[in-house]
DNA sequence: GAGTGGTCTAGACCACCTG
DNA sequence: AGGTGGTCTAGACCACTCT
């Protein structure tokens, strides 16, 4: 937060928030907020694009900035793990491995982690929760590189994000995650607590180092109503897709 | 594209797909893509920019850009309707209304579209499909300012969106989308051929013109395996939580 | 036509990573 | 220590919107 246009971006935020600038209305000119904060036109340019970014205000050419909306919203603009998401929401993730075990990689590890057919992967199965109540079924596959280290930990381990980083100094940098809908096998129904065949939202997911290099692959399990995820979108940019039914077919673990 | 950042990123786009950068190797340097391209560094830093929200490079202070991946999934960033992303997709749109009323608004209704209570809404429920395919069930709310145009289109009208922009010069500027999953419903499930309670995944959005006035707020549900979503996703500036400086700095493998 | 955001330049310094 | 990306400046011109 040392960066000007950072506490710029945040001042504007709060502004808004604060109903300095309700929904509706139009955000001061480029160069007003150049002249107000004592900072270049470009820096202002990057605090306002964060907004944009964000959804909190629509842009276009030749009219002034226009305020969105103010909500708070927890989108997937930054890299959370679910300990990490739950804790900046104020609330309590818990986390249980229900089985954990090595195994030969199968084509869909290959694919995904970039293996050489035939390596060692370690799967593991968990339940996590938010504030005691159950909320999603996780199976992660790591790379051997990693798989020592994660078998190392408490199997209550709260966040493995961040015993990874503190532990070995790993950095989950990127993540792609692929969203669809699926039906509750007897498993995902048995550790959820709901009937079989009820539906869950899944987000399959690859993360990776800084250097593009997988760490995990996950297969994520949502009980609906507990967590919702929410993106905003302009006729500018924002980083979701839509993609076309792909070569992966469902799965059942 | 006419804007010289664009064609450069459009150029390092195609570089990275026809395999001038493999995934995993680097991006020449900032200065370096300055001076190939004849451009001021800033230039070359819009273009990047574009790359790294698409999530097909990492980006780091003081490290060479990684390429991530090459994949050609379409952006559904430009807030495109359905018909017009699967045109793009080389993939034909189909639409069919099933019903369209008129209704009081209700407590919902008044909420995302921003009304009065009282006022009157235009519910329409249509089945859209790709390439002959049933895939969504859309169930669309319009507010009644919209609704007189949306009454007068055919009723097997391939994209509302493109429609109003045709007729009354409507723009979709805006879109917050929340996702989660839900059981078909009776109905759901005869539109779709699917069975009863089968998992969908439900996309609920609000739509606004560029002044951030609300056009219409849609229940999409689509049947899996159809279409999926997909997030790209980085750590971004802020780096994974806390620790002590003194001890153990991170390692990259 | 006046005002606004979008693009672009040509510098500068700093924070960070890598050898 | 040298290179790289991140930040910032102070201009300029253009495309667009608004009235």
């Amino acid at each position: 937060m040392s960066a000007r246009h950072e506490e710029i971006a945040e001042a504007l935020r709060q502004a808004i928030d604060g109903g300095v600038y309700a929904v509706g209305a139009l955000l001061p000119s480029e160069s007003e907020l150049a002249a107000r904060y004592g900072v270049a036109r470009g820096t202002v340019r990057q605090a306002v694009a964060a907004l944009t970014a964000e959804g909190r205000v629509g842009s276009r050419q030749g009219a002034r900035r226009v305020v969105l909306g103010n909500h708070r919203s927890q989108s997937f603009a930054e890299l959370r793990s679910f300990a990490q998401w739950a804790q900046s929401m104020g609330r309590t993730a818990t986390g249980r491995v229900i089985e954990q075990f090595r195994r030969p990689a199968d084509d869909e590890d290959v694919l995904r982690l970039q293996l050489e057919p035939g390596a060692e992967v370690l799967q593991v199965l968990r339940v996590r929760g938010l504030d005691g109540e159950r909320v999603l079924v996780e199976r992660n596959v790591y790379p051997a590189w990693v798989a020592d280290t994660v078998e190392r930990l408490p199997r209550d381990c709260k966040s493995v994000v961040q015993a990874l980083y503190d532990e070995v100094g790993l950095v989950f940098a990127y993540g792609e995650h692929v969203i669809d809908a699926v039906a509750a096998g007897t498993r995902d129904a048995e550790l959820l607590g709901m009937r079989r065949g009820a539906p869950l939202l899944r987000i399959r997911r690859v993360t990776t180092t800084h250097a593009g290099r997988p760490i995990e692959w996950s297969d994520d399990r949502y009980r609906p109503g507990s967590v919702t995820f929410a993106i905003h979108n302009s006729i500018g940019s924002n980083p979701l897709s839509r993609r076309a039914a792909t070569d992966d077919p469902p799965r059942e673990l």
